[in-house]
DNA sequence: TGTTAGCGCTCTATTGCGTTGAGCGCTAAA
DNA sequence: TTTAGCGCTCAACGCAATAGAGCGCTAACA
């Protein structure tokens, strides 16, 4: 978060915002006329314009050049997102619709947040994005050794998500389907409850304690412990990224480019909306304006506007949209919790 | 593919091929004296001017406007493509090292043919892309119903390619573990070697023969054939995409567009893929040139080298390049011959 | 003291024009 | 058939002039 919001009077907010909405719907430099004009401000430019430098001076609009509109700064979105949207509540009926189209046909998480993606990307013309629960922190239910071929075991992973995954692996020894059943009893008796992520490192642990008592069932599941690759299920949904490349910022080649960075660079994002999240465990939507708060120098013309959903309170996972720093942000805002809410409700009915 | 090549004198000929080269590692149009200078032939640029004005003539060169260079057209590189690039052997050390690199690790289909497009785009500087087998086509070698919740069952799928894949589904109806075990049974003995874009329907078939015999469990499988979605592995594997937007053509934003639109519409390009082997279901690489070949207006700037590859002799999947019209042919096109055999080869060890 | 009108200034964007240079086509000679 | 030479064409570049948006500043006004 940057520093401190500057104070500023009831006249120099109603200018701010009205610089703001101007660019936002416009992405053209905003010059005193309009703002007088658009807003039927009693006022007159040169007015505006003294009111304009001022704003100018305290950080929170900048021109692109001397003798152009103003175009509000980061810290110029952050004060309009901070103190003057008010998170512009959806409809109930808006919401109601919402809900029926979501909810129907939902067979688990991953397709809920897909589903979210989706639905963000179709109602802000941006591109939607929704984080799965980290899967390596997620919980073991259940294991299950499917034998598929003379030396291929299928291997089901059950989630507390109730997320199935599969992984096909080959064995180094064939084993007798009766030997794979007794190996799956005690994998599941060894594994249930334990963190995805540490699979590996409780199974090695664990299979030392017995290495007396059962040599041989310790030694399959040994064996099996080399070759159990950690099977990846979809951790970012990110849709609508055609919308995004529809906006004017980014008809330029240098711009266009960081949207396909985007594209490219799942993992950095990810990295940034676990960030944000930790450093900012409140309510409530989060925005994160352009390169400096992204914390990524190549992002600068972007902006995302997120929200976590929470299972049993806590939060797990992260929805959101990117678009141009230029964005309805009070809309989306309001768009971004509202679905936040449904997919929150919607999961925690899918586990109960 | 295009009407019939036209038949070019050996003169002719070399002037193409030194055309088409020049373009090929300069992107710019190539004037008479270059090529003289560059290839040093025993002719004078004037020379090498007629000859151009009559290649233009027949349609396979072209101008960007009246004394510029000249520039291959769709039909001069299909002459240069076909004709005057052999397929440039990839030396033996090269292709070892290849597989080597390409061998390790291998824990399925996918795995290889998510290897393959790293590969490809690594090795051409290009995009790499690889369709896996279509599954819908492929056939159910065995599933696996295991309870999950009072109301969840994982169905687990596994097909003859070894891909394994899960569904977690809720059930309107509980069922008890006896049930679920039986019902699994007979879905094994029903759907096995059909292919899964038809379990449903088959499912469907078999359980009106069975509806007198064995009425209930006719009717468990009933309700879960309404409820079993299809899971879908990814189809297309396509990464290497900064690569291709390193070219200089896609500097330009309307080009730039192009690349984005790939991204996007995975399942058009599919298509267009499938189309292609089918028409020409021979051996060797293929080569789609432009958006006349690839059969997508806004596909201009794009040209796609690939190559099927194959399952016990049957093409069951394609990999190959996307580039710039202006790429390396001979080169990509033998590198993604080798690269298809080692798939094929890949797979059919991972099936035996 | 805050507001406003007016003027001049600045900077961008656009247009037009002349220059340059690459590269062609054509013709006439070898 | 090939080549040298000449003139033509066209994109690209730079330069200058113009137009217009919008600002800052000052001086007058409430």
């Amino acid at each position: 978060m940057p520093e401190g919001l500057p104070q500023l009077s009831p006249r120099e907010e109603q200018v701010l915002d009205a610089v703001v909405h101007l660019y936002i719907t416009t992405a053209e430099p905003v010059g005193a006329r309009v703002v007088v004009k658009r807003f039927n401000l009693e006022l007159s430019p040169a007015t505006v314009r003294n009111v304009m430098a001022d704003l100018e001076d305290m950080g929170l609009l900048t021109q692109p050049h001397t003798s152009a509109g103003r175009v509000p700064t980061t810290l110029g979105y952050r004060y309009y997102v901070q103190k003057l949207s008010k998170v512009q509540e959806i409809g109930l009926a808006e919401r109601r619709k919402l809900e029926r189209e979501y909810f129907s046909r939902l067979s688990g998480v991953d397709d809920v947040l897909r589903q979210a993606s989706h639905l963000l990307a179709l109602a802000s013309h941006q591109a939607g994005l929704a984080e799965a629960p980290d899967e390596r922190a997620s919980v073991l239910r259940r294991i299950e050794l499917i034998p598929i071929g003379e030396r291929r075991v299928a291997a089901l992973l059950v989630d507390n998500y109730g997320r199935a995954r599969s992984v096909s692996l080959e064995l180094s020894q064939p084993m007798t389907p009766d030997g794979i059943q007794r190996l799956n009893a005690f994998l599941n008796e060894q594994l249930a409850d334990q963190p995805i992520g540490r699979l590996t490192d409780v199974l090695r642990e664990r299979i030392l304690a017995y290495l007396e008592e059962q040599r041989q069932l310790a030694q399959q599941a040994m064996m099996l412990l080399g070759e159990l690759p950690l099977p990846s299920t979809e951790r970012l949904y990110l849709e609508g990224m055609p919308n995004l490349m529809k906006q004017p910022e980014f008809h330029s080649v240098d711009n266009a480019r960081q949207v396909i960075s985007l594209v490219e660079e799942r993992d950095r994002l990810l990295e940034v909306l676990r960030k944000a999240v930790r450093n900012d465990p409140d309510l409530g939507a989060l925005v994160l304006i352009g390169s400096e708060e992204l914390g990524d120098t190549s992002l600068d013309s972007i902006s995302l506007v997120a929200s976590p959903y929470r299972v049993n309170n806590e939060p797990v996972g992260v929805i959101g949209i990117l678009g141009p720093r230029r964005m309805p942000y009070s809309r989306l805002m309001s768009l971004v919790n509202t679905t936040a809410d449904i997919v929150s409700r919607a999961i925690t009915r899918l586990l109960g």
